[in-house]
DNA sequence: AATGAATGAGTCTTCATTCAT
DNA sequence: TATGAATGAAGACTCATTCAT
């Protein structure tokens, strides 16, 4: 593990607590409460309330980017590295709506180096992605369009609807999101295809 | 017009320093520079920077909605409205980037009267297109999908694509709006369309 | 009058409190109530506590140096000058004790500049009453000794002197200044002239 | 010795850490870094920030007191006396500046039983060097002068001088300090004595 | 109606001190 | 005896809001 066990009790407390409230209306003091220390305790590990959101963020865009990568291997064929995205991308926005949205999101109006770093994050992977789209125009599969658009698409179409599925019941979710992939792979692949057949 | 003159160059005004810095780091000092006008007089048209801030986003929100409405009408073919609604969302991101950004996401850590105001026009409007979506499933263009997870990768791949186009430099965007269009509209409708052929 | 009426009721406030408690255990509040304004109005102001320090103690030196100048004339014969000096510093301890000591000593541990600022003060003082000194060598009525170091042996007496009589109740103080000022006066002529007789 | 080996590391890192940093910027930890023991450690030889002070503080007096002491003897003179005092001062002030302004000047603001302790300290200093001033006023060889003004006079004057010539380089330092040293003596006796002859 | 000087509640941050090891 | 991680009281500072003019 990366960082003593204090400090992740800070970052996971101060994930949920900033979740919950955002940066401004979350308190220094509601963090320590919600990691089991004291006030001061958090400032031995972080030497502003910014610097501690900007290492929660980092760490988890970080955990976002493995996640992807784990999900995704260099064997796998264009359409089936898509395909696991788009499944990764659901799982994220299950268990962490709150934070993709800080992370995914331009909340520009923060600290310059972070919205850079999260900017350049954003763009490896809009690049990799590129890639992939590139690999099923040289492939003859995908018809020739412009890649980072069709990936902007991509992620932006699968984006929208995974939140929408993420705000339902338990019970209702897995059904719908199996329904609502297969909608989107199917309008996503067949839009993309060189020729019908 | 519906509002006296100050009251409009305080919302005017309010727009630009609360899409410039946040709602928490814009000073109503900062917007009653920008309108003009003494800070006490915000107060004499508003009860707070909350009000404020709902006050401009609610109009911000009612003029998106009225552009759309404007640029849609019922008798167009249900592809018509669907291309009108992606150019439009270009206009919208094109002038309003940042605004746009906190009408239409969710900024969830704030007033729940706002979010739930916002939520019921987004839904409106998602609803609408929902309806247009069956429009062409009715009439046997489009194939048997649910209309809504369609409406929302519509809407969310267009998102997504305008955001990228905007950042562009005023000389490439015209050329680039109408290239990331194209590919936008071949692969929706392609994606969509019952049969190839 | 080169302040407002406010930011002189906090300076006074401020040289009160800071003497009485020193800087760093004076508290905004204390000074807020003394001026008998809210805190936040020390801020409209002054940036911070030490602007608030800086600016009480270069008014109270330039008072001092005002005070200097004010009672010696240049017409005046350089025993004269050296003479109006001690009573000067003698009214200046009696008023402002606990200030002269921050103005007057090396109180090195602060702010550079501020300490700059005070030393430069010092020095033209200095330098001006080596020049007198200088005039009583020219003349041939003081010895010729460096006049630096007879004026830092007058200053220096002066100064212990002055704060020892201005402990004394108002009762003595008068009658026991005068005595003082004679024995002074007396040894350092005397200490001083070139020769007896 | 009178403390423990690690009580005295501690004293004298603080003497160090005090004496650059003024009371309230030295931190304990900067005290423990520099005697080399753990922050806890000072906290078993010191009851607090303040009692650490004060003791470090007492023993500086001390030692000055010890260090005039032993530079006069009974038998010596009145005027050899005072001699060693000035010489004795030089002394003390070039190799603690710092800390003799901390014992020597009234910082007011500070605890009053530390206070009380040190002015007690400096009254049987000054007492003492009354007496040596009224033996020389009984020999006859010192005018009919108040002793306490004198001797407050002596030291003030030496006091200043001192501190001005210890600001030198040390290349000029003995030089210069000879030179402040006749020139004060010159003044001050001459201007003590009885008659010019 | 318009103003801006004044306010003070609210929060981040520091650091002397404690105590389990 | 020695430690340093943890603590929380204390205080500087911000800024939305008020109100006398």
């Amino acid at each position: 593990m990366q960082f003593a066990d204090t400090k992740w009790k800070i970052i996971h407390a101060s994930r949920k607590v900033f979740a919950e409230k955002g940066f401004h209306n979350a308190k220094m003091e509601d963090i320590a409460d919600e990691a089991g220390v004291g006030k001061g305790t958090i400032y031995d590990y972080f030497s502003s309330k910014k610097e501690l959101f900007e290492t929660m963020i980092k760490e988890m865009a970080m955990g976002f980017r493995k996640l992807i990568q784990e999900n995704i291997s260099e064997d796998m064929d264009f359409d089936e590295k898509l395909k696991a995205l788009a499944r990764v991308k659901f799982e994220i926005i299950k268990n962490h709506k709150d934070i993709e949205n800080l992370v995914f999101k331009n909340f520009s109006n923060f600290d310059e180096s972070l919205m850079g770093w999260l900017e350049k994050i954003r763009n490896e992977m809009l690049e990799y992605f590129e890639g992939v789209m590139q690999e099923g125009i040289d492939s003859g599969r995908i018809k020739d369009i412009n890649p980072k658009y069709a990936t902007l698409m991509y992620i932006g179409g699968l984006h929208f609807l995974s939140h929408y599925i993420c705000h339902m019941e338990d019970a209702d979710y897995e059904k719908e999101k199996e329904s609502a992939l297969d909608t989107f792979l199917s309008i996503m692949f067949k839009g993309l295809e060189k020729k019908c057949l």
